[in-house]
RNA sequence: GCGGAUAUGGUGAAGUGGUUAACACAUUGGAUUGUGGUUCCAACAUGCGUGGGUUCGAUUCCCACUAUCCGUC
């Protein structure tokens, strides 16, 4: 079956909202984070642990698995489900954001993209048809269509025709897709600009998709920027539907996310920043590289029900991440997608207490 | 004991008779938002073993001393 979403309860002050989403692999409520494992793992982590966590959905990636082991292995093995050994749901990205930021350079035409391999410079051409194709074969529960995320800043008029191809694209996706089994998400682009996210968001919806995420944030906007950017998609889309900020994760841009009305959210930052020592706290974010936790004794997060903040103090995580050992950026990986999937917990129960405003002013405070 | 060589920051190591003494590692900060796990940026020797001398000026030339290494007895 498809996925379902339910909206339960809408904050009273703000446009946060709470929900659930029903999929074969059981419910979860949102707000969501899903923690991201792009080349089918969240890096240095077990689905065991993923689980362990209480994380829901996952995320993995079209282009890297088309790449690399490719489409077909992964179907041979019975889809990505099997094939990773996780039993929970599992979205995929279509392979459009990929396109943009690593597999330069690139050629886009109304086909779809013309762009070299990262791994080995191999030609490839990826079209809206073969990305649906592909996430087919993955079995992903939930796939994107494929869109193309353009650069920040661009010009009105490139935005314009960006959009334009892309809405003919989510017709070609749609087109395409024929897995009942499987839910296809449709994706606003727009950038800044007002007008242009409307007219993305609308046409979108047109479409029908089970679900609507809004792309092209993160690129490289400001925060304000950005935020506007979900003001101004939010509002065209239908609130029966499940609504995806796509790749936004630091805890504050969540927090302003779910009061606009987002319900799930993906980022490679908590595992990124983990294995570069960076940690998630109550009091924001700290590098645990810093001397100054050479003979510091206590959890990362002394509030943390996380595996590492209850086994291992800061001091040994700080040696095992400056002597380069791997057990320290799963600790920290631990930690930090704990920390935000913890974050959204507590986000929900706000927005059922109706005191989402004051449960954000109050993390807020101290984070940072 | 004799002969020879070398002494540059925490380490390895460039370099020059004259503005800011390369670079790498380590260290210390910072960055990272639909993940190219090993990435990027920045800071870091007021001084070139010690003491004299030559010179307008010496880390660079000369002398002594000290230390280390090699050879030799």
């Amino acid at each position: 079956m498809k996925i379902e979403y339910t909206l339960f309860h809408k904050d009273k002050k703000t446009n946060a909202r709470y929900g659930e989403i029903k999929t074969n692999y059981g419910t979860y409520e949102t707000p969501i984070f899903m923690p991201v494992g792009t080349q089918a793992t969240v890096k240095t982590l077990s689905p065991e642990e993923i689980k362990q966590m209480h994380a829901g959905i996952i995320l993995s990636n079209t282009y890297h698995l088309w790449l690399r082991p490719g489409a077909d292995i992964v179907k041979k093995a019975g889809g990505l489900h099997k094939f990773i050994n996780y039993d929970g749901p599992i979205l995929t990205d279509s392979g459009g954001f990929q396109v943009f930021s690593l597999a330069k350079p690139k050629d886009i035409s109304e086909e779809g993209v013309e762009f070299k391999s990262h791994i080995n410079g191999d030609k490839l051409f990826l079209t809206p048809e073969k990305s649906i194709e592909i996430q087919n074969k993955l079995d992903s529960d939930i796939a994107m269509c494929f869109d193309e995320c353009p650069p920040y800043p661009v010009t009105h008029e490139y935005m314009q025709k960006s959009v334009e191809r892309t809405i003919r694209w989510a017709k070609r996706c749609k087109e395409a897709h024929k897995n009942s089994n499987q839910s296809l998400f449709g994706i606003v682009q727009g950038g800044e600009f007002a007008d242009l996210r409307k007219y993305s968001a609308e046409e979108t919806v047109k479409i029908d998709f089970d679900g609507y995420s809004i792309g092209g944030t993160s690129v490289g906007e400001d925060k304000n920027t950005m935020y506007k950017m979900i003001d101004y998609a939010v509002k065209y889309l239908p609130s029966n539907k499940a609504r995806y900020l796509m790749g936004v994760g630091e805890p504050t841009d969540i927090l302003e996310g779910v009061e606009r009305g987002i319900d799930m959210f993906d980022c490679v930052l908590p595992t990124r920043l983990a294995r570069h020592g960076h940690a998630f706290t109550r009091m924001g974010k700290i590098n645990l590289k810093n001397a100054k936790y050479k003979e510091d004794f206590s959890p990362i997060d002394n509030s943390c029900d996380c595996y590492a903040c209850q086994n291992y103090t800061k001091a040994y995580i700080r040696h095992l991440i400056v002597a380069k050992e791997t057990f320290g950026q799963r600790l920290i990986s631990i930690h930090n997608l704990r920390f935000l999937i913890k974050l959204t917990e507590e986000i929900r129960q706000a927005i059922k207490e109706d005191r989402f405003l004051e449960y954000k002013t109050n993390f807020l405070d101290k984070y940072r």
